[in-house]
DNA sequence: TTTATTTCGGATATTTTTATCCTATTTATA
DNA sequence: TATAAATAGGATAAAAATATCCGAAATAAA
């Protein structure tokens, strides 16, 4: 479904979140331990976050990647989502046609279209709190 | 979400069932000049989908690729998917985990849950039939 | 039986994605 | 100001997906 960046950029931006909530900021290196990822390419992912203005990035000593608060709140998986793998999730036909729509539709087009709409909707609507809440709680996993 | 080669493969799929109801067997030439593919990447997939008992192959002259009658009706884009991306659109994890269930679920497990399910019904529910039908009668398009 | 036609299948090439490495730049503290 | 600790970012490598090429095998018809 995902890319592989992308799951290693949700994955991360969760960790950074809890972290955050305790005014701690992680490296790479802790972050590519806790969900098991390359270190040098979740580094790039986390490039990508930062220019996207997902998380935040304080570079020298005790530096470290953060998120703002407010941020961890209003955050959803679509802005991760889309400053990673763009709005290809979105916009692209099913079957690769180059024009597809209600006018010219490829042969799944309806069938497609619930179901992007439902993922849509499923990451604009899933904060980065409600996430890290979970993971902190013990209620899900980062990784295994 | 689908591979090229799985888009390839779909739309392949249909326009052999458009022809064989015609009695015609398709070249991977005609095939790939249809649906806007590669003609040789195209005959790779034909023959994983032939393997994979979706289509029928009939070697040397007066050759090509068809699909019975009867299996137009019953195939459904869920095999087609299956002979060549394999389960993987079912069984595995959003975010990748190795090991990702209820007991044990990644950050988005019960959000894709939903998504993946009515995903499966929707591949499994839709025949190639339906799919041809609407491209005969220029309800859908093929390529563009 | 020969020939033309067609799929099969292995080898190879290209492109994209994933991953690694190393140096430059930034910054807090001693 | 010097130093150590971080991120930034360019160059490169490896793996996977996509795509091409060509000879082998099969088959219908002349």
């Amino acid at each position: 479904m995902f890319s592989k960046a992308c799951e290693y950029g949700i994955k991360a931006s969760i960790f950074i979140a809890i972290n955050s909530y305790e005014g701690k900021r992680v490296s790479p290196k802790e972050i590519a331990k806790e969900i098991d990822s390359p270190e040098a390419f979740t580094a790039k992912i986390l490039q990508a976050l930062v220019k996207n203005n997902v998380i935040n990035s304080v570079k020298g000593a005790y530096g470290g990647f953060e998120i703002d608060r407010n941020k961890i709140q209003t955050v959803k998986l679509a802005h991760i989502v889309n400053a990673i793998d763009g709005n290809s999730i979105y916009n692209g036909c099913g079957l690769g046609l180059h024009k597809c729509d209600e006018a010219h539709p490829c042969p799944v087009h309806d069938k497609f279209k619930a179901i992007r709409e439902g993922l849509k909707h499923m990451l604009e609507e899933t904060s980065l709190e409600e996430l890290a809440l979970n993971i902190k709680s013990g209620t899900s996993f980062l990784k295994i």
